[in-house]
DNA sequence: GTAATAAAAGACTCTTTTATCTTAAATTAA
DNA sequence: TTAATTTAAGATAAAAGAGTCTTTTATTAC
């Protein structure tokens, strides 16, 4: 498993928010509806996302989270880097702690390489490729009885 | 994270035991002492490996658990499936379910090269080239009192 | 100001993973 | 055969992750 389960509610309520115009407050309540993810567990993660500043936050009638900046402007990095932190860019497959740069083994290197593909998938891959995808996954009229 | 924390006591485990010949049975008690790794919960995880005919096992005095083959012959790739299953390399970043082949979103084949090549470099390494490296962090006389 | 709305915060439950402890079964040595 | 050794198996517990519920705080509408 690449991310935590509230990393990817994290990246699908993104890409979901890149639907409407940066800035506009669109209520937890709807994301986690239309999404169908959990609200108050929805509302903790992406608590993080606005302390991250990837979101901001507005409470009352006519309030909900917004995108901070352009959507085309978010990147998975940056979601993942929010909400699990960097151990999927930077820490070792073998989990080995106070291991890297100084005595690397044998294998450091290409390791190195193989975690950098992921990672520069990550920061070239922004929230609105994902759009469409997560809006029909979630799509549950098509399963409804 | 890329493995679970079992996963990579069943690296650590067969990486040390690179340093036997093959075949030769080295107690688990052994393995758990030097890789300060808990005895009861290593010998469920290396039961995985031997169920997976990584490892071979005996019991009574003389007995423990042995490499089943040659020590370069077994790749990371083959631990993981034997312990954490096909994820790492099937699955989607995304964690959405029923994705992938049918129906991929617009940067599935960019994921897929980024997993390829964990895939890769996983198929590739085997065990004995981080036999020292284990040993070496795994050594507690260094921090000793 | 009052009521309605919606995020923030905290307490709590459930599940999975990780870890510990006990008993059973198999093998060897004497 | 008896005792010692060592994996296998099962029960239990602790820790972390995931999910639910309630209360508080801030904002808007009236
Ligand atoms: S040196 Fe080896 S074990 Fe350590 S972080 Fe690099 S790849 Fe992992
Ligand atoms: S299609 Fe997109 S969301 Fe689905 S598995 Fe591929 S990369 Fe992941």
């Amino acid at each position: 498993m690449f991310v935590s389960k509230s990393c990817s509610y994290g990246i699908r309520s993104v890409a979901y928010l890149s639907g409407y115009p940066q800035g506009k407050y669109v209520p937890i309540r709807d994301i986690s509806n239309d999404l169908n993810i959990s609200y108050h567990f929805l509302t903790k993660i992406l608590q993080m996302l606005t302390a991250n500043n990837v979101l901001i936050s507005s409470r009352g009638a006519g309030g909900g989270v917004a995108l901070a900046r352009e959507a085309s402007s978010i990147t998975l990095y940056d979601l993942i880097i929010a909400i699990d932190g960097d151990e999927l860019f930077t820490g070792c497959l073998l989990r080995l702690p106070g291991c890297g740069t100084k005595t690397p083994c044998p294998v450091h290197q290409e390791w190195d390489v193989a975690r950098g593909k992921v990672n520069h998938f990550c920061c070239h891959t922004s929230v609105t490729e994902l759009h469409q995808h997560v809006l029909l996954l979630s799509d549950n009229t098509l399963s409804a009885p």
